[in-house]
DNA sequence: AGCCGTCTCTGGTCTGGACCAAATATCTAG
DNA sequence: CTAGATATTTGGTCCAGACCAGAGACGGCT
């Protein structure tokens, strides 16, 4: 046998340890953002331990965004994150890219529709006026990071649909239609990612996420653009800047 | 044998199934917020899955905010989380009672501290100046949602611990120093409540969070308040509203 | 070079145990 | 009735297996 001592932690939990273990060889630069971690048997090999702790190992700095996983491929280690400000009339493409890294957005499906009750609400449009809904997904270098389902109001942006949303929609309202946002309205909420969003995102369902929720308007008042992401937990840090009201 | 039937979901996963049934039992309501599930092994027995298999599916549903569990106790629906806006210079107790909901707020610690160089850079003052750091535990009907650590310069706040901080700081700084909030920069990041946050909060090492942090600023630019919180993940949603710059 | 099978490796799901520690309920003595 | 000891229940951790489906590598065919 080889190394063979396991519980080196305080509390002598296994799946802590090796969560600690893996967690040195991150910050020491051994394995380094997007590099592949030993498969599950081997870290069990050469733990000790069973592969169930070390998968709850595994989990831990999965649920500290330190590492994902790659479904039936691996586990890797994570990039840093985004940093998003949901107030600010910018488009993912530019703050993405000025940060450095490589944006990318995939249109899954643009629609019209007639409002539902809700949307009608949101709108103040009576039900049945037609909408426009826009769902996309979002990459940063390569990683699937968001989807996201925006709904526009058709009488503003007439024939919308005839555009590419592979691109900024923020500079479509506003070139083609003049469209401006005075107010922003956001709301946010840690989730867990499910379902649809776990199956476009290509995560394991019950990963956690946060939902954005965001109603721009425009200086009268009226909502422009209605706006729902689902990110990656690991993959965006939200910053805000105001003036007390 | 009395029910017998698992994987009674498209997709068959014995784990998902649990998920939908016990999911199905709170929204109709046979579950209130509060409630208290059966047992792991009693749902092991009903179900004839494996006890492994019935954990996967608690941990879905704690993953999405449904549920929650008391260390060694046992496993209890969520009640709905609070709205939040960290942008407004209104305190937790003052929001919280506002949505009908009970706050409670304990002191952990208040101390005289010198500035290390990051919170010197923060505060814009020399390393080693005396800043107060308080750290506080909150409760939203009994529940502890929140752990926070807050920073605030000495200068501009003398001897502020000689007050309580289980009411509002908010109030403190207004009343006492009259010192009043121009800005705010608030930052969050979902996180992982692990080591001092998640025994703080007596949870698992590992549970989901919200990560907030706040720097607060009078009308002349200095930071009158350095704010970190740690959310349980059901426990906030976030809410802010801005015009846009 | 490029396509298409096959074969291997990987994580995903599940079983049925076991023992532990903390929380809770119960009982008992004062 | 109360306080403390005790027994039970509960989730927390860990083990050693098993089989599956998708990802990826490889090799052969066109």
């Amino acid at each position: 046998m080889a190394s063979n001592a396991p519980a080196s932690r305080s509390d002598g939990l296994h799946y802590l340890s090796l969560r600690d273990a893996i967690a040195a060889r991150i910050t020491a630069g051994d394995l380094k953002p997007g590099d592949k971690l030993p498969s599950e048997r081997r870290l069990q090999e050469d733990l000790g331990v069973a592969r169930g702790t070390v998968r709850e190992g595994l989990f831990q700095l999965e649920a500290e965004g330190v590492i994902y996983r790659r479904d039936r491929s691996g586990w890797y280690v994570s990039p840093p994150p985004v940093v998003y400000d949901p107030t600010r009339w910018e488009g993912f493409m530019s703050y993405v890219e000025a940060q450095g890294r490589i944006p990318a957005t995939e249109t899954i499906a643009a629609n019209e529709v007639a409002a539902d009750p809700l949307l009608a609400d949101v709108f103040s449009r009576p039900p049945g006026a037609p909408l426009y809904v826009i769902r996309r997904r979002r990459y940063v270098d390569g990683r699937a990071v968001l989807v996201e389902r925006l709904v526009v109001d058709a009488a503003l942006a007439p024939d919308l649909l005839r555009f590419s949303f592979d691109q900024s929609l923020t500079s479509i309202l506003k070139t083609e239609y003049g469209i401006t946002v005075a107010r922003n309205q956001v709301s946010m909420q840690p989730c867990a990612l499910t379902g649809f969003e776990a199956e476009a995102l290509r995560v394991k369902s019950g990963l956690p996420g946060l939902a954005v929720q965001r109603r721009s308007y425009d200086a009268q008042g009226r909502v422009v653009e209605y706006d729902h992401e689902h990110w990656r937990h690991d993959s965006v840090r939200i910053s805000v800047d105001t003036r007390v009201r």
